[in-house]
DNA sequence: AACCAGGACGTGA
DNA sequence: TCACGTCATGGT
């Protein structure tokens, strides 16, 4: 079956959306403008992707926004606070993100993880990914999410939305597990880690509107490539 | 009132 | 490996 490229997809949900600018945190000093990708520039910014990577998993990024207002306002924001603070206290503020008891051990985790791995973000890539996965609670996307957007690692991102889109497109067939939809992005899209930002926060835009499970949006998509059916119904 | 949201882990086969 | 149950709150 002819389907699109990834840079023909690209290219169309460049034109549909226009410029992202992820990682959208609102507590950073400095926000990401969409365009510029010189950020994040300090500590604290990359800290603040890390944990909002791990609450996102599998929750709307608006619950996640009420988890980051209460750390804001019991001023658990920085590293420090957030490992002197007990388990069960930051699991509190954590609850409109879901999964509290789970997301407040994987937060303590990664806090007493991150300064040092982030001290030496200069490591090579597959190293540094190596030892994010082997922490609990980070699993292939939150790894990928930290590596792409903090880090600024040239390394693609695949959540259910990007699977999703790539899918219903006639891309990769239903048993391909997340390294082949990995694997794929890298050999067929430029290893670029602005564009791949890029890629990621387009297709999540793009889904958001088209694509969720509800919705009744036929995406521009799917007239541009020559998939049948308007939209994924299964996946 | 079910269903869903930018997953990951534990378990059993 | 891999399918399946579990974790949890807030919006539609």
């Amino acid at each position: 079956m002819k389907t699109l490229t990834i840079h023909q997809v690209y290219q169309a949900l460049l034109t549909l959306h226009g410029p992202q600018g992820w990682w959208p945190l609102q507590n950073l000093a400095s926000p990401y403008h969409p365009g510029d990708y010189s950020y994040p520039h300090t500590a604290a910014e990359r800290w603040e992707i890390a944990l909002g990577a791990v609450l996102t998993q599998n929750t709307a990024w608006t619950n996640v926004e009420k988890a980051l207002q209460n750390l804001q306002q019991q001023g658990l924001s920085h590293l420090p606070a957030i490992q002197a603070v007990d388990e069960t206290s930051l699991g509190q503020a954590l609850r409109p993100a879901g999964y509290f008891r789970q997301k407040a051990k994987k937060v303590k985790i990664l806090a007493s993880f991150w300064p040092n791995f982030d001290r030496q973000r200069h490591l090579p890539l597959a190293e540094k990914r190596e030892r994010l996965l082997a922490l609990w609670g980070i699993g292939p996307e939150t790894a990928d999410s930290i590596l792409l957007y903090a880090h600024q690692e040239p390394i693609m991102v695949i959540d259910t939305y990007t699977k999703r889109i790539l899918r219903a497109l006639g891309v990769l067939d239903a048993q391909a597990n997340y390294d082949d939809w990995q694997q794929y992005v890298h050999q067929e899209f430029p290893r670029d880690y602005k564009m791949l930002q890029e890629l990621h926060a387009l297709l999540v835009a793009h889904a958001k509107i088209y694509f969720s499970r509800q919705g009744p949006a036929t995406s521009p998509l799917m007239s541009i490539g020559k998939a049948k059916g308007k939209r994924a119904d299964k996946f």
